[in-house]
DNA sequence: CATGAATGAGCCTTCATTCAT
DNA sequence: AATGAATGAAGGCTCATTCAT
């Protein structure tokens, strides 16, 4: 199914799991062709270039980045508690991977960053409502927001170990302490 | 100052200065010789190769980015909150964009992320500690040192604006609730 | 003529070319290009490398060093020692500058001397056979096989003058000695 | 014994050594320098450059190569026969490796066939006279003597097999009949 | 649409050579 | 006499890009 699409779009797809695995360096037209198993000449048919393919990469994880969980998420009814429950439960389901990639590619290209700091703001804006709903008052929920965020990124930039505890046990005493009111 | 070290230290100084700004692959031994004003070929008088630099720069970032916070808190006298205090007022200091490279390098390189799996132990050992001398029990103390961590690596990640407020404020106020006790 | 085969050929008889007259060393993938005139980024395109372009090289060596020869004097009829003369015409008209650098090649890698070993055991096996038809027994045979393939190898290295004769004279008056019978 | 010898001559030994092993190309002054112990940088001190190394390492070879058997065998009394048969047995002792090496490089430096031209001469000439003294005519003597020197030759450059005999009886066999008289 | 083929820039590495000490 | 250090010229290889078909 993947593969019938378009080959413009297998070149995309091709590209974002480049990026995700190896970096913004790692998408090169000539290992992707490879692995799609055409020539590289065609791709100049479907993109400008390199940094088209770059960007149209950064479109695809932008549009699947943030809309999704949210959606989901809105979709069901249930008070803002369940609904921060859900969120958490469902962040690790996200490509992380290309998360990462992005965040990293953010710090080297400021075109990257700003559409990195769209996509964050719109999160930031999610968790900071769910927060107020919950009846924190405006500087509580924006620290909790920002917590619960780098909880996200950190968590899965950390190689600690816990001394005998799971990560997932360990994320979930931390997401207990970040939700607790009153 | 930074030139008068010896040539050998310098090439590793403009490595990690090149890791830092651009990842691995912008540790490029043309470009550092370059920026140093030196031939290429001098290079492999003082490595063996790339990979050799490549190496030493790790060790470096090794060697200054646990051992000098750590020493230099524990250096004073104080009760653990106080030092927990310091310890986030001088993580800033710390050369981030070192730390955030070398940890996406680690993603793609499994010897990397052994090397910093152990910088994060020792940290993550190091907050355990401090948490737990202010009374909290095991549980507790682990998911604090994790939200603590992923503060430090997530709010030099995470790039959204903050509603008016600056993002040293809300850090502020989210480290406020990471040490609140009782 | 030489340029109008296919690109890849163009290179291997280039590099036949510069084996011969400089060893394997001067089999350089930069210095072919100029001397084809034509970009060395495309050799690659051809090739997987400079160590196939070698073996390449061998391989028409290989393939062009013994079949003809013998291929056409058994294409005629005639006794023994009339194909015996005929080799010797024939023999100097081989291209005994690939002969020797290949042969000196193999002096340093062994892969290499397996195949020399190999085109060296045809070729005596086809001499053996003809002196034998002579009526010469096995070990008389075999003796002046390794002398008539020494003769051609060697008078091909041997630089000595001699003495107001012609190397052509010398070596025909050695024959005839090696072709005497009774 | 040997390395106490003069610096100088170590390096001129050390050069025959690599030229014998792997041509003129691996008379590199890098790997001389590795391979003694020294740095390369000394080397000039010695020599005016690489191509001077070079020629030392031939006319160190020229001095070793025709002197010494000869004078062995003519330092002995024995008929023309016994210097002959002499001559064969004392060849293979000889250093062979540099030998082919030289020869080879000859090819690619006509300076270098100059000087391989006068040995060769010289060997010739001894040849020339053995066979002569043993009643040959001189055109007889000119044949054996360029069979002859072609089998020391060809018997180091040649890999074939015998078919269960021995290189060294075939070669014996091919004496012998190099050396039949009436 | 896509391939085969080629170009050229850029990178890593080797090595002869030079030079201050 | 010899070393440490550096230079610069090659040379191998990769890869984005181009282009004729």
């Amino acid at each position: 199914m993947a593969n019938v699409r378009t080959p413009r779009a297998a070149w995309v797809e091709a590209a974002l799991g480049a990026l995700s695995s190896g970096g913004p360096e790692a998408v090169r037209v000539e290992a992707l062709a490879a692995s799609l198993g055409v020539s590289k000449g065609g791709f100049y048919w479907h993109f400008d270039g390199r940094q088209a393919l770059l960007d149209e990469a950064l479109d695809a994880w932008e549009k699947g980045a943030v809309g999704d969980v949210i959606a989901r998420i809105e979709g069901q009814h249930g008070d803002p508690l369940a609904k921060l429950q859900q969120l958490f439960e469902l962040a690790p389901s996200a490509d992380f991977e290309a998360e990462l990639a992005v965040r990293d590619w953010a710090r080297r290209d400021s075109a990257v960053a700003a559409r990195v700091r769209q996509v964050d703001n719109r999160r930031m804006d999610y968790l900071r409502s769910l927060f107020s709903q919950l009846g924190l008052d405006s500087e509580e929920a924006e620290a909790r927001s920002l917590l619960a965020f780098s909880l996200f990124i950190g968590s899965y930039f950390i190689a600690a170990e816990h001394r005998g505890r799971s990560r997932r046990e360990v994320l979930q005493a931390a997401i207990d302490r970040l939700l607790a009111v009153g």
